[in-house]
DNA sequence: GTGAAAGCGCTAACAC
DNA sequence: GTGTTAGCGCTTTCAC
């Protein structure tokens, strides 16, 4: 058997490749008689579009490319981030009949501009979703601008381009979770903080102020340390501030790898979690519900996020309306067992 | 400035079209003269050859499609195992400009035969790499062998087709792992088997009987308790081995849950990893790094397996021998805090 | 609303 | 070794 061609779908239907192809992409201009009668030979013949003729004959490929860090290049963990980024984009991909296209890369990489330049001339994709940190370095942000190519960035730190970005309420968030320890009896809370780079992550830590000052507590340096988002540098951090003659009740970590490690210090200190001290995270990684106690930390929607930036792009495409703004998706706390009432 | 094609680039260095096509695809009968003049041209006008065109043209898109089954969709962990098999993909198609698609499905899906006939012909990827357990399928390799698209296999339990399959060595390196634990000094070493039906799994027990064998040990029935691979039967299995009045000094769990579990147990019991009991497991999950005390494992060569794939994929088409048979890319032993000599 | 013609930029088959 | 000639199967004009 081979293969059925848009052709013998016109011929059976005995109307005209162009309508056919109307009906296959959903354009209007086809009375419903006709529509039908395309669909039934469609079925018939059970006929799927060639891929790779669509891309040749229209100026971009059905295709959508998710362009991101990729931390186990040089790291290990925190895969569940791009598990969850590549399935919202996915359900957006199939709903309209397009492939996704990944493009995990190191940020560090010089050449990465050109990188992603070569990506996109070669693949052509209809649309670039781009991912946290990159979405915040502007050299790759104007590469990207440099080929007319639409893209949404994910959690953009600062908002230059004209492009949609999606974010989801970081410090916002970050605020009520440090409500929610202060609402526990905590006095001093602590803030382990992220990368400076990743500007999401930086609101994270003035959402921690933000929550301080709404529960009437006072900020103070001395409570904060910093991290790079690593396992690594929670584990330093919470030594640092498990180890002061006054430590805090409350850590809360800017994600949840360093809330993990911070765990993990209280054990070997033997410090008892969240008798003696509670742990809050950021990211709701699969870790966050398997470690003991489980993780109270704060679930990213980026599965939702990933997905309306994908549908956006495709959307977009029709409707020739850029939309220009930001769209927030917010995120909820998750409440588990690391956390608790102050110790007496 | 508008895209250089490949008129362009033959204009340019003065040769027919074709003869930059065999530049590019590195295809022979191109003199060295020749081609560094063509190479120089493309090099001007920074041409990339457009895939969309390049996949019409030929029979297939250049482009791998990486098929399993998605655990995330319907169970939460093992996001770890599926980015490791993306990255090994992702190296293999970007040494030969491949693209790769990712196509994460449900293994329970009814349709998933039909799912993957459409994904074939609307993509018509070069090669497909399926993952276990989708490799074990007759119905999926069956509804693949129809469209006769190359594909290879990763860690097929029985190897019916007549394709590649790429295997890592199972038996051995836990017969490996067992000496380890003789070598340590332990006498009475425990097994807590797997799922039955995974064949693979099924090979690590005979491996620890190759192991014990190969260290002047006895095998004897008692010091094997059946798991099923999940958490729950790794605390059940730990659980009998450790409440005897003489309990195994070490104990090999088939897979990681398994041993993590033993950890809990031992430590529920206030019995000291690895000062009292040395525990092992199998598979090297994210969590074997992040509980305490970490985890020594088995090391599976995910990354190294695809990469295999892709690779034998991607040049089978230069040589059209197809290779027939299975590869073993061995796996490692990572050595960690978990295990230690036997107590006095 | 529908159709005819003209490519998209490359590779395949075969000539030379 | 290299070039020529046809398409691959669609979408895009622009007629009607």
């Amino acid at each position: 058997m081979t293969k059925a061609t848009i052709d013998d779908v016109a011929e059976l239907a005995g109307v005209s490749m162009k309508t056919v192809s109307r009906v296959v992409n959903q354009e209007p201009n086809v009375r419903a008689a006709t529509r039908e009668k395309v669909e039934a030979a469609i079925k018939t013949l059970s006929y799927r579009p060639n891929q790779s003729a669509r891309n040749l004959a229209s100026l971009h490929a059905h295709l959508i490319a998710l362009i991101y860090d990729d931390p186990s290049a040089y790291d290990i963990p925190s895969s569940g981030y791009v598990i969850r980024m590549q399935q919202g984009t996915l359900r957006a991909c199939r709903k309209a009949d397009y492939e996704l296209l990944i493009h995990p890369c190191n940020y560090r990489n010089k050449d990465l501009d050109t990188e992603i330049g070569a990506l996109i001339e070669q693949a052509r994709p209809a649309g670039i979703v781009l991912a946290a940190p990159l979405s915040n370095m502007s050299k790759i942000v104007r590469s990207i601008e440099a080929t007319g190519t639409p893209f949404v960035r994910l959690s953009p730190g600062a908002q230059r381009s004209k492009q949609l970005a999606i974010s989801t309420n970081d410090r916002e968030v970050s605020a009520e979770m440090t409500r929610y320890l202060a609402s526990l009896g905590h006095q001093r809370i602590a803030f382990i903080a992220g990368h400076k780079s990743h500007k999401a992550v930086a609101n994270r830590l003035l959402g921690y102020q933000d929550g301080l000052e709404q529960s009437g507590l006072r900020f103070s340096e001395d409570l904060v340390v910093q991290g790079d988002n690593s396992f690594g540098s929670g584990l330093e951090g919470a030594h640092k501030l498990l180890e002061r003659k006054t430590p805090p009740t409350a850590i809360f970590a800017a994600n949840d790898d360093m809330a993990v490690a911070t765990i993990r210090v209280a054990d070997s200190l033997g410090i008892k979690v969240p008798s003696q001290l509670s742990v809050a995270g950021f990211d709701d990684i699969a870790l966050a519900r398997q470690v003991f106690p489980s993780l109270t930390t704060i679930r990213q929607p980026l599965s939702k996020m990933s997905e309306r930036a994908a549908e956006s792009l495709i959307k977009g495409k029709n409707n020739g309306s850029s939309d220009t703004e930001v769209e927030i998706v917010p995120a909820t706390l998750m409440i588990r067992e690391s956390t608790g009432p102050t110790p007496d």
